[in-house]
DNA sequence: AATTAAGTAAACGTTAACGTCAACTAGGGG
DNA sequence: CCCCTAGTTGACGTTAACGTTTACTTAATT
């Protein structure tokens, strides 16, 4: 058998650096659960399971997108559609967002261009 | 002689789809101004380099900065460093950014890569 | 068992980035 | 000159994403 780790709210804080407070947050508005929790006023406990779902949050709270955004892709990785219909409407949902990230990293690209060019024209400058 | 041609504050903001008061905004925090105005309750009138300048404040902001860190950005486009000292505290901040910048691009990617995965998951499971 | 540390829910506070509304002004057409 | 449209400055309202505080309970330590 397999034996899971656990780990208490703080320690799940201190790992990604953020408050107790943000996780509660999170499952507040339905983005992360701590389902291996016996009743609702004990205390939580989490899993690896959470404790990976937590990494995907963050990461997309780096990149700029909303709490909302990040629920909608997460839904996606762990949803079990039903029907073709169910299916055909989470893969072109997934389409939509690869077109935006790929659009997003060409603008990124272009950004990090515009630096350089003016970082070249302060080095020219120079002496 | 070089005639500008000028620009009322809603025909810049239909250019780009944004509020009259999103300008307005802007300008109250130092993120663009409307230096062809003649008196302070008189109306104000927009330039092309002023277009110029919404323009990459509205991708910043689709790329996920806030305003703070584009008022930054743009600051090193425009900004006339006198000193050494000036100079190299401009380039390494263009460094930082770069870095950044990157590895945004990175983490877009392996956001990508993992998107792309769960499609071909669900395409997997069609049929 | 008693103290201390950590967790909980509830509620109010905060900041960024605007939206909305009111009261006033400037400028052009007829 | 009058009217109408567009613009102006406050000032207060709103939403997301938490921070902070309070009063209380659960878990750990001595």
């Amino acid at each position: 058998m397999k034996t899971e780790q656990l780990f208490s709210i703080s320690e799940l804080a201190a790992m990604f650096d953020i408050s107790s407070r943000t996780i509660r947050y999170y499952e507040e508005v339905g983005l992360l659960s701590s389902e291996s929790r016996e009743s609702l006023t004990k205390q939580r406990t989490y899993t690896n399971h959470e404790r990976r779902r937590l990494k995907l949050i963050l990461r997309g709270k780096k990149l700029g997108f909303s709490l909302q955004e990040i629920k909608e892709m997460i839904d996606l990785y762990e949803s079990n559609p039903e029907g073709e219909d169910e299916k055909n409407r989470i893969i072109s949902f997934a389409d939509q967002k690869i077109d935006e990230i790929e659009e997003q990293i060409l603008q990124l690209q272009l950004l990090k261009a515009d630096i350089l060019a003016h970082k070249k024209k302060y080095l020219d400058s120079k002496d």
